[in-house]
DNA sequence: TCATAAAGTTAAGACAACTTAACTAAAAAG
DNA sequence: CTTTTTAGTTAAGTTGTCTTAACTTTATGA
């Protein structure tokens, strides 16, 4: 047992639920705080990255450098955005998450998550172990390949 | 070890990544179909939830009847979803995907899943039949926990 | 050094997603 | 059997995202 096929089953299973209770979670909190979906979705990269140009952002989301400058004007205006010279290249811009902004996030964060840190609650402790290493396994996995592909 | 706060140190590590990538794939899926991130959230909850009314539709995405109405309308035009009369209630509609609706879901999941595929690469065959194992531990603990506390 | 490319901004307008308001039709309640 | 509630639609108008086009400024390269 455990051919790939079967592997894949399982992940896809766990997928498909855990999308589902993610994107709910994710859209409600970004509508609570007055921010459209393509904002959030900056921030969230900002969370990610750390920070990037304007131009990394239009590519992320595959919209024209004039709309990116727009939607993080907003963010910057909102506070929530510090958009820096770079020093290296005068043209280009250094968008970082303002303490506001980190703070959104971690607080978008905690909620996200919440309904997962239920689940403790209907595992026992072998499984919770057994769980535990098995997502750090994935998550090695996963910073690995992302060394060798990387995607962004 | 394995503290309820260490399993939930893990569980966060894990779903940053995750979701992380989920989100990449799945609206580069959706714009690449030419329907909107609403558009194809409907979509995604009725592949969820088999079928509902407009109104669960209005529920679910925190939008006015009116606005769910069009959207559906737009789907439906598309030929991606179908709205019967409810049998049981001549007022209420009955939403379900269509053969092409269906396809395409199942289409903008493969896609979605796939890089989990490539991480099979990455892991010993112990390695995923661990991870196997433990995917199989939450999955039945989400559905625990949703016929204890449903919320959809 | 001069031309061209690259990063970003701004303005004008297109379009999609919303809203409210006014409606139809069916169910529930009194 | 009226009255009220519920489910959904349609129309008009608002707003936000996005695009193209015209720009400014800085870097690159021939």
């Amino acid at each position: 047992m455990t051919k790939p096929l079967q592997f894949s089953k399982t992940l896809r299973a766990w997928m498909d639920i855990f999308m589902h209770r993610s994107m709910r979670g994710w859209s409600h909190f970004a509508k609570s705080t007055g921010l459209s979906m393509p904002q959030f979705s900056i921030l969230m990269q900002l969370h990610h990255k750390g920070s990037c140009g304007m131009s990394q952002v239009s590519e992320r989301f595959d919209i024209t450098a004039a709309a990116a400058s727009q939607l993080v004007e907003k963010l910057v205006q909102a506070g929530y955005l510090e958009r820096a010279e770079d020093p290296t290249d005068r043209r280009a811009k250094l968008l970082t998450l303002s303490t506001n902004g980190r703070e959104l996030i971690n607080q978008g964060t905690e909620e996200r998550y919440r309904w997962m840190d239920d689940l403790t609650a209907y595992l026992s402790v072998a499984e919770r172990e057994k769980v535990s290493e098995a997502l750090t396994l994935l998550t090695t996995a996963v910073e690995k390949m992302e060394t060798v592909n990387p995607k962004s």
